[in-house]
DNA sequence: TCTTTGAAATATGTAACAGAATTCAAAAAG
DNA sequence: CTTTTTGAATTCTGTTACATATTTCAAAGA
């Protein structure tokens, strides 16, 4: 048995071939949350399969490729963490807007609210979600429901507006 | 100068008075990552405020606690993270329950579709939305828009239960 | 009685290490 | 000449080890 292979250029694994395609660094977290935080960066737990109704052909399964790729819930509905918030809808006054009694709203703060959006405001205490509509210098809060009457919007008194409704979230 | 403290019961940092109030290990991980897993750790980034509508007495803010808590919303809307998917829904076939076209759905592979739920389903290859109703041995798969017809739902031919729908999700 | 001080004990970020994995070219086999 | 085997080289990877920081308590000092 002779020398093998001996020092030369190329030999051994190459550099950034480790499964991340990029260096490490050893990170110290809790026991109990470790597993889970392997599988949100390895095997990215949150994105999901987002497929197509009513347009797709053939037959999807996992093993194909999405039809419209991966989605995580959080990153594509909360595009600000740190300026937003969720709020429960009571009642029915928005239904023309297809907001339900219990539904969850996603709400963002640092967004404007400019004519025609879906705001939460507070009204004497309490919140309440509305369209808002400016007309002539007046801003108007609408509920689209007609048993439901305008309500003027003054950023005085007990009014203050906080923050536009970017989605819905209804439970079957 | 002389001897204070010396060995005793009690002294020292306690166990168990690190920020996690639990063990922690290292754990290797891609650079790039590490400051995001450290928020989703630490921080718990994806927990954001939840409030309610319409009830609420009092004056809402980040700084009170939360009027129900703290919510994320990957582990309220997906509770099997392996057998949940996304599907876009077409179409206004299901304009009663509150599904509008180009809305979001949350769809769980892993609930029995009882009679009355909403279902997915891919009917010679298309996937579509449908309301489950089983009556005297058939099933039926019922749009919620009076302008379409009901469709009698075989296992046969090229009809297949895809899962059930547990969210809708919609875009303001 | 209140404040200061230092030893004791654990927390914490990171270097270091041992074993696994991977690659390549030389050697061996066909 | 072509294919397979082999072993050195090199990096990856999970974990241990360690130096430093942090926290606590009781004794000493004011």
């Amino acid at each position: 048995m002779t020398k093998q292979g001996g020092r030369r250029d190329g030999a051994g694994r190459p550099k950034g071939s480790n499964q991340y395609g990029e260096p490490t660094r050893p990170v110290r977290l809790p026991v109990s949350q470790i597993e889970r935080v392997l599988r949100f960066v390895r095997e990215r737990e949150h994105e999901l399969p987002l497929y197509a109704c009513g347009v797709s052909a053939g037959f999807p399964s996992p093993a194909d490729d999405y039809a419209e790729g991966a989605l995580d819930l959080n990153a594509h509905l909360v595009r600000q963490p740190a300026a937003t918030f969720f709020a429960r809808a009571r009642g029915d006054s928005m239904i023309g807007a297809g907001i339900h009694d219990g539904d969850l709203l996603v709400v963002d703060r640092s967004l404007t609210a400019e004519d025609g959006k879906v705001v939460v405001v507070s009204i004497n205490g309490e919140l309440t979600v509305k369209r808002m509509r400016r007309e002539k210098g007046i801003t108007w809060l609408i509920p689209e429901n007609p048993d439901y009457p305008p309500i003027r919007f003054q950023e005085q008194d007990e009014a203050h507006l906080w923050g536009v409704v970017t989605n819905v979230i209804h439970s079957l």
